[in-house]
DNA sequence: CGTACCATTGATCAGGTTCAATGCTCGTGG
DNA sequence: CCACGAGCATTGAACCTGATCAATGGTACG
C-alpha cells in the first residue's frame, strides 16, 4: 500500500516534467503499487522479463550485468527516479539487466499493462513517457561519450563532483565498474587524487 | 523539397514502430523539409542551438564535440534513422555535440515548433517520439555498457561484425575515437586481429 | 568473538598512449 | 591528364597506466 509520501514524491517529480492538472495528476495513485525490498534482495534477475517500471521513494537500485562470469555495475537509481530495462519491458524478451537494492529501499512499480492502460485512458501521460525517455537518452549519452573520451581518473573526478554521495552509500567495488575499471585501480586513483590535493 | 522517395522512407521507418492510419501517416509530409549536405560540409556547430531533428534518408552524419581541443566522434546517424541532441533541443541550450555530413547527405527535417505543433495537433505521434527516445537510450545504454566492460579488442570486433560496412564508408580516424581509443591503436588492433584470424 | 567480505597495497604484466617518422591515397590545380 | 600537396594510415620506440594475481588488514555482521 503506498503511503502519502510516496506518492507525494512521485507527483511532484512528474508535475517538473509535465504540467498535469490537479485531476490528472491525482489518477496515477490508481496506477502504481508500493514495493519494499531488503538490502540486498534482487528485485529482477537477469534473465527475467522486466514488465514494470520502477520509481524509487527510499533507497537505491543498483543495476549490473554479467561478463565473464563477473557483475558488471553499469548503473544506479537513486530516490525519486524512475528506471527499468527498455528492450525487455518493450519487447517482453529476457532482460541483460538485474536489479538489487544495495540499502533497503521502497519503490513504486508500475506493470506494463498498467502502464498500457494509462496511456490509453489519459494520453497527456504519452508526454511524461516521452520526456523521461528523452532524460534517459540524455543521461546514458553523457555516460558513453565520458566513457569513449576521458581517462578514469577523469571520470572519478566527475563523479566526486556531481553524486559526492555516491561514495558514502555504495560500496566502491560497484563504482568501479561503472568507471569502467577495476576496484584496486579505483583505490589507488582515490589515492592518487588525495595526495594531488595536498600538493 | 522533400523527393518521393525520402517522405516514403521516413513513413516507412515511422510505420514500423508505431502502427498509424494512412491519415495519420500522411500529415508527416507537412512537417518535414529536405535537407541537403555536402561531403564535410557541418549541420551544426558546436556551441549552437539544435532546433530541429533529422531523418537521413542519404549519407551520414558524425556525431562529435571537443575534448582538450580535439574532436571526438562520438556516434555516426547512417541511413533511415533520426538523430538530435535532446538536450540541447529541448531546453535550447548550447549543444555540445556537432554534426557533420561524411559523405554527401540528405535528410528530412522536422524543427522544433514543428514538432511541438504536430504533437499538439495529432498526440498519436507523442507515441512516436517516446519509442525513438526509448531506441536511443537502448542504443546508447548497450554502447556505455560495452565502453565501461569489454576491452578495445573485443569492442573493435563487436562493431566489424554488427557494422561491418562503418569500415568501408567510416575514415579510421573517427572509427577510433568511437571506439575509446587512438587511431594507432585501433591500426595496431585491426593487424593483430588479422594474424589472430590466420593463425 | 569469529568469519567472510571488502579495501588496500605490492609486484608484475599487458596493452594503449604519445611522439615521431614514413609512406600511401585522394583530391586539387596546373 | 598528370603532378603535387595535404591529410591519413601505418609503424616504431619509450612510456604510462590500468589489469591481474597475491597477500594483508580492516570492518561489519551474524
Amino acid at each position: 500500500m503506498p503511503n502519502l509520501y510516496m506518492i507525494e514524491a512521485l507527483k511532484t517529480y512528474c508535475l517538473a516534467i509535465v504540467d498535469f492538472t490537479t485531476e490528472e495528476i491525482d489518477v496515477l495513485e490508481e496506477y502504481f503499487e508500493a514495493v519494499s525490498i531488503r538490502k540486498k534482495e534482487m528485485l529482477l534477475h537477469s534473465g527475467d522479463v522486466c514488465d514494470f517500471i520502477g520509481f524509487v521513494t527510499k533507497g537505491c537500485i543498483r543495476h549490473f550485468h554479467y561478463r565473464d562470469g563477473e557483475e558488471i555495475t553499469c548503473d544506479i537509481t537513486f530516490e525519486h527516479a524512475f528506471f527499468t530495462e527498455f528492450n525487455s519491458f518493450n519487447l517482453g524478451t529476457k532482460s541483460q539487466i538485474a536489479f538489487q537494492a544495495i540499502e533497503p529501499t521502497t519503490l513504486l512499480v508500475i506493470k506494463k499493462q498498467q502502464l498500457l492502460a494509462l496511456y490509453e485512458s489519459h494520453p497527456k501521460f504519452e508526454e511524461l513517457g516521452r520526456k523521461i525517455a528523452e532524460n534517459v537518452a540524455v543521461r546514458t549519452t553523457e555516460i558513453a561519450m565520458s566513457l569513449a573520451a576521458d581517462k578514469p581518473e577523469k571520470r572519478y573526478e566527475n563523479l566526486l563532483r556531481e553524486q559526492p554521495e555516491i561514495f558514502q552509500r555504495i560500496p566502491q567495488k560497484y563504482i568501479a565498474t561503472i568507471l569502467g575499471i577495476q576496484p584496486e585501480s579505483l583505490s589507488r586513483i582515490r589515492k592518487r587524487v588525495l595526495t594531488h590535493l595536498k600538493s
